[in-house]
DNA sequence: AATTAGCACTCAACTATTGACAATGCTAAA
DNA sequence: TTTAGCATTGTCAATAGTTGAGTGCTAATT
């Protein structure tokens, strides 16, 4: 545990350079700490010492290390209020009645977005582990229908599919009558395993169009499970305008990783609380940080999250969080 | 009009540049054209008062201009034939019957931009001038019901909405009868505007949770129809590891545009044929080429297009806009 | 009239070299 | 325990010199 003046000490860089994003220096810290720029040059060096700090260079200032975010983060900062005027933004959104709660945390993140100049990310849980609890056709014109999947966590997807001149409404009927029979209950991703074989070797026996159909479920199943697209991001380049992203190929990366589903999803928070990943635990790229949190309403699971540079305002972010979360849950 | 060996030269020029993205000396390519460097040096010369070709520097070799670029590509450039093994790829999905068309417009396109190792945009036209022909509601659960706009051109749009307790299965039956007998017909856009000042007065008469549902219709019109998201994205970076990409600042305007909503939306081409914007004609960057081309299919419209950099293989890219365009179109 | 050889010239790109500066570490005194 | 002082270190920006690829132009050649 570090004494009272190495805390103060810690908390003025880590804030500092998070303001400046340059290296802080001796001197213009001394003021703030009521002593000589060579008390506050052994006190950094010991700092240093217990890897709190670090130095870009052997003669330069000094800049908080991962570990020194994760200090200030666990024990020096304190969440930040909302300010009136952000509670009020949000709330209009929040007590809108007619809005689908997945649509009202979207709308409110995209507002935490623009007030913070970071990204976020509101991410649905994956549905692999639910369970088939209904499936619905609607037929909509002559040569298409909307096929609806519910599930036991409350999940809906529907997908609009074409079908082939010689398929009838009526046959169509009875498949997914089959498949309410037969399927309810298997989860999302063993759907088609069991379509496959526990339903294509009957269908047969009820259906003419056997291949047809079956061929149109297959894909339409394929479709919606696999769907990993259950994400939203908002001002996805807000803040790599920051400094530390001046290489081509940095943005590039960066960029490149938001845009891969497989690291998209990897992304869900499992823990509780707010958990904040720094740097290189962002797992996008050293100079990235994550804070999210996962959220839970009727069942129904997601994460939030705020993407941005690790000189990141983590006050203000986890106090922003907090707040959603909080709204959210009610 | 340019003598043969000038247009020789220049296609030369052109090829060369796209392949090495460095500026094309005269000395290497004299072997090309069977004479001398001089002679090559005399030719660039008046190929640059005309316009066609640029130095980056009074002793730097040339790079061709936008200019060139649209002569060779509307004079010198021949349209590439797929390779058997790329027809074949695309041929699979293609064909896949169950796959509705726009599956198969944008699967067929992400398999392009793995091809060409650009970026590949589906925009499905704007739905502002189709005519609303029918509502559907589809119940779902005791909490939630899907809504289902159908348009004169086939659109469909479905949203699933929120319902608040005390808001009946039989009352949302009944509004979209109201919407069903007096909104048919109406342009998208008009909807709401319709709902607002010609279903809102007169509901109360059907309708107890008046407010509770028009909010409800109005709010779901809003986002299904406001939303311009119909457009899809495949290597959405792919283009960016060009070298001319190589400043941050470059990279990042360009992530930003393609993120951006409006400037996507004008992507659209009104044009017949395919249609190659180079450079500043992209309005995305000096540095990009835009090819693109419109499909109609049965009343349906949209835009498949290639994004890269103007150093891009046009004939490739032109030929395979052709074949696509061709494939869905018939 | 078209082509070419030859030469002077230009500019980007690279490599040192330098001085100013902002920090540091360390020592010795307060 | 704190501080003043000083040698030391590495960055940054400016300057200068070198090289090489490429040009334009002229005069000779075909």
């Amino acid at each position: 545990m570090l004494g009272k003046r190495q805390n103060e000490m810690l908390k003025i860089i880590v804030e500092e350079y998070i303001k400046t994003a340059k290296p802080v220096g001796s001197k213009s810290i001394c003021d703030n700490l009521n002593c000589s720029s060579a008390t506050v040059r052994n006190e950094m060096a010991y700092l240093e010492d217990i890897g709190y700090l670090e130095k870009t260079h052997t003669s330069s200032g000094r800049v908080p290390s991962e570990l020194g975010y994760r200090y200030y983060v666990d024990n020096l900062m304190k969440p930040k209020e909302l300010t009136g005027e952000e509670v009020l933004t949000l709330q209009t959104i929040l007590s809108n009645q007619s809005l689908e709660l997945s649509d009202a945390i979207t709308k409110s993140m995209e507002i935490i977005s623009e007030l913070t100049n970071y990204t976020s990310l509101v991410l649905g849980s994956s549905i692999s582990d639910n369970r088939l609890k209904k499936v619905e056709v609607v037929p909509i014109s002559d040569n298409s229908v909307i096929a609806i999947i519910i599930t036991d966590k409350g999940h809906i997807e529907n997908k609009t599919i074409a079908i082939n001149e010689n398929i009838s409404v009526e046959e169509i009927r009875k498949m997914v009558e089959l498949i309410n029979n037969l399927l309810v209950g298997t989860l999302i991703d063993e759907v088609n395993k069991k379509l496959e074989f526990e339903i294509k070797p009957i269908i047969g026996k009820y259906i003419k169009q056997q291949e047809a159909i079956y061929n149109m479920f297959y894909n339409a199943f394929n479709e919606m499970t696999s769907k990993k697209d259950n994400y939203h991001f908002s001002g996805k380049t807000n803040f790599l305008k920051a400094p530390e992203f001046d290489s081509a190929d940095k943005v590039r990366s960066i960029v490149d990783k938001l845009e891969d589903k497989e690291v998209i999803s990897s992304i869900e928070e499992t823990g509780s609380g707010i958990n904040v990943y720094i740097g290189d635990e962002s797992k996008i790229d050293s100079d990235v940080t994550i804070i999210k949190t996962k959220y839970v309403v009727d069942g129904e699971e997601g994460t939030i999250a705020i993407i941005g540079p690790k000189r990141m305002k983590y006050d203000k972010v986890i106090g922003m969080l907090e707040y959603i979360k909080g709204e959210i849950e009610k």
